[in-house]
RNA sequence: GGGGGCGUAGCUCAAUUGGUUAGAGUACCGGACUGUCGAUCCGGUGGUUGCGGGUUCGAGUCCCGUCGCCCUCGCCA
């Protein structure tokens, strides 16, 4: 053997115990901590897989004349290779917080691999520095545990969607990256093609089109965990490229896609992270789910639906109520079971701060006595109608009650959110219940107001419930599309419809939204065409990779699960990308820029 | 594009109404120490207060502009 041999690993920093006692080893790792008594010094060393203490002592530096100089000299994060025996720490020194904190290793000869420089923040568990100094040291701060943690079980997890599907028959196939732009939906990110001049790639939105067509090709059954590009404004839970389980299936109707995404997210979910899954997942029609919770993504770990007081706010001496109903407006009620005396007046200004952020004109509230009804609609809700009013909400003394009046569309969104506020306020989401459900028969369109014209709400290729629909014009708003959403815990998560496997239909959803056959012809062209090559009734699904493994983790972020993520303004601050290119390059393409810039063009 | 928060030592933060030489913890460097595990003890280095301008006798602090990060509305079929 070469000199390789004598420094190479026996084993990991996160194996050895007391049953290797004795035994000669060889670890490989970073220098995580240094504790130097004189006489006595002790190292601990990391890897991804843990730490293990190394021990050094005049005795057993006698092996090596070096070892003791080079253990002093040491400094964090060198990278080091350590020869020595294990050894039983002892009943009195065990370190329980370590899967190896009954041993320790006895350093016999150490090898230094690398030398650091001293890091730009300390690697330790719990952050200290910012975010924007880790992600440009991010290989720094992908050895903190709680990444590698996001690492180790995000890809266990896409393993256990790997294996899942392809045990249930579908096809690994992967689509373009370098694709066509389409004017519809979110913008694109181009790409400029140099044997093209002129024209543009487009980094796909997600795969949809191509999935269609493994579809029409037969494929029967595809998937790809697939990346996905859209140049909008970030958040935190939005990245400009992100991860999507795509999936598509052939011969099905939606029972047989959500049955099927019910077994992978049990299966997958126990698998990653050890998170069991009630099945089934409780479906929701989307007017319901409005009704009652005023999203499309309900939280599920807490109850407070909203209440609707519409009827009794029509004979209501209040202006706000009765004036809402009158313009066509509703009034919804919030219950905060026993929340009356942990919201002062000061903090339901706050709510209702938070409300106007909705939208909301304002917040009306009542607090429930022995007496009655006080507060803000205490004036209007005494004697009778305030017994009618407590008696609808179904309040009893110690709850507070907060309502929304307005148009349909405000009173749910602003309610909605104020619930997810609440049930976050009153600590009513267990962090570690995991409650799904779907949410079915989305509108088909959406009226834009902006332009004046309706859009699909989903995606142009969602069938229509009503397979013989006639005239999308008429009746429009309550037309529904095969649509289903995939909730967790308040996120959705995933999307996917029943598909338009008639050319007929499809072209007709184009033309109602005002699509002319020539923008059809070249959007879609391709796509009108297969479908007149038989193309079989078919649905699929995509489920958000990132989202999903932040919830399962407890993460704030998808930064915090994605290895190299870009800042809110969609940069890298590692990479320093995006950067410039030379002027041979942009020759080469074509392209001139109109940015005004005053950097190099380096 | 709009709103909000933050920016002071390598890192995390402090600094009274605008007032002396901008401090602390940690990291780092040096020393001591034979059972630590956030080691401890002693000593030390370390600052363009993000950047540019303005007001003032005097600015970390006030004003204007600008840059960066985070949250959010719009946007995200």
């Amino acid at each position: 053997m070469n000199e390789r041999a004598t420094w190479l690993r026996t084993h990991t920093c996160g194996e050895l115990t007391l049953a290797d006692e004795g035994r000669e080893v060889v670890l490989n790792g970073w220098i995580e901590n240094h504790r130097d008594h004189g006489q006595i010094v002790f190292l601990d060393l990391r890897d991804r897989y843990g730490v293990t203490q190394v021990f050094a002592d005049q005795d057993t530096a006698a092996a090596d004349d070096g070892l003791f100089d080079t253990l002093s000299k040491l400094g964090s994060e060198d990278v080091l290779s350590i020869r020595g025996v294990v050894r039983s720490r002892g009943a009195d020194k065990v370190n329980k917080d370590r899967s190896t904190g009954e041993i320790e290793v006895v350093a016999h000869s150490v090898t230094v691999l690398s030398e650091a420089e001293t890091p730009p923040f300390e690697i330790v568990d719990q952050a200290e520095a910012n975010e924007e100094l880790r992600m440009r040291y991010r290989y720094l701060d992908l050895r903190r545990r709680p990444l590698v943690e996001a690492m180790v079980k995000r890809s266990r997890f896409v393993t256990a969607v790997r294996t899942f599907l392809q045990d249930h028959g579908f096809l690994d196939i992967e689509t373009p990256i370098l694709t066509k732009s389409t004017p519809e939906g979110a913008r694109d990110y181009l790409v400029p093609s140099r044997v093209h001049p002129g024209k543009f790639f487009a980094l796909p939105q997600s795969p949809q089109i191509f999935k269609q067509l493994c579809m029409v090709a037969g494929l029967d059954r595809y998937y790809q965990i697939a990346r996905c590009f859209r140049d909008e404004d970030l958040r935190a839970d939005r990245q400009p490229e992100f991860t999507q389980i795509d999936l598509e299936m052939s011969f099905v109707e939606e029972n047989d896609v959500l049955d099927l995404v019910e077994g992978l997210v049990v299966h997958s979910m126990k698998e990653g992270f050890g998170i069991e899954i009630p099945r089934p997942f409780p479906r929701f029609d989307f007017d319901d789910a409005i009704a009652r919770y005023g999203s499309d993504k309900p939280d599920l770990r807490f109850g407070m639906e909203l209440i609707d007081c519409t009827e009794l706010a029509k004979k209501s001496d209040f202006k706000v109520f009765s004036a809402a109903v009158e313009t066509g407006g509703i009034v919804k009620g919030l219950l905060a079971e026993g929340a009356a005396d942990k919201f002062s007046r000061k903090q339901i200004d706050k709510l209702t701060e938070f409300v106007k952020g909705y939208g909301a004109k304002g917040l009306a509230w009542g607090k429930v006595t022995d007496k009655g009804v006080e507060g803000a609609i205490s004036k209007f809700y005494g004697g009778d109608a305030g017994a009618e009013l407590i008696a609808r909400m179904g309040a009893k003394p110690g709850d507070l009650m907060l309502f929304g009046a307005d148009s349909s569309k405000v009173v749910h969104r602003a309610l909605g959110e104020l619930r997810v506020q609440l049930g976050e306020q009153l600590g009513l989401r267990d962090p570690n219940e995991f409650r799904c459900c779907w949410v079915l028969n989305f509108p088909m369109f959406e009226f834009n107001d902006d332009k004046g014209i309706w859009q699909y709400a989903h995606n142009p290729f969602s069938a229509p419930v009503d397979w013989n629909v006639g005239d999308f014009g008429v009746d429009t708003e309550n037309i529904r599309s095969r649509a289903y959403d995939f909730v967790m815990n308040g996120w959705e998560l995933g999307s996917g419809s029943v598909r338009i496997h008639k050319p007929e239909l499809q072209a007709r959803v184009f033309d109602f939204l005002g699509i002319s056959e020539q923008e059809q012809r070249e959007n879609f062209g391709f796509v009108l065409d297969a479908y007149q090559y038989g193309g079989p009734p078919h649905g699929g699904i995509a489920i958000g990779v990132d989202r999903m493994v932040t919830l399962a983790l407890a993460r704030e972020s998808i930064r915090d699960v994605i290895a190299f993520p870009k800042t809110a303004t969609a940069y890298d601050l590692m990479a320093e990308a995006p950067g410039g290119v030379s002027p041979e390059q942009m020759a080469e393409l074509q392209i001139l820029s109109t940015a005004k810039v005053e950097e190099d063009g380096e």
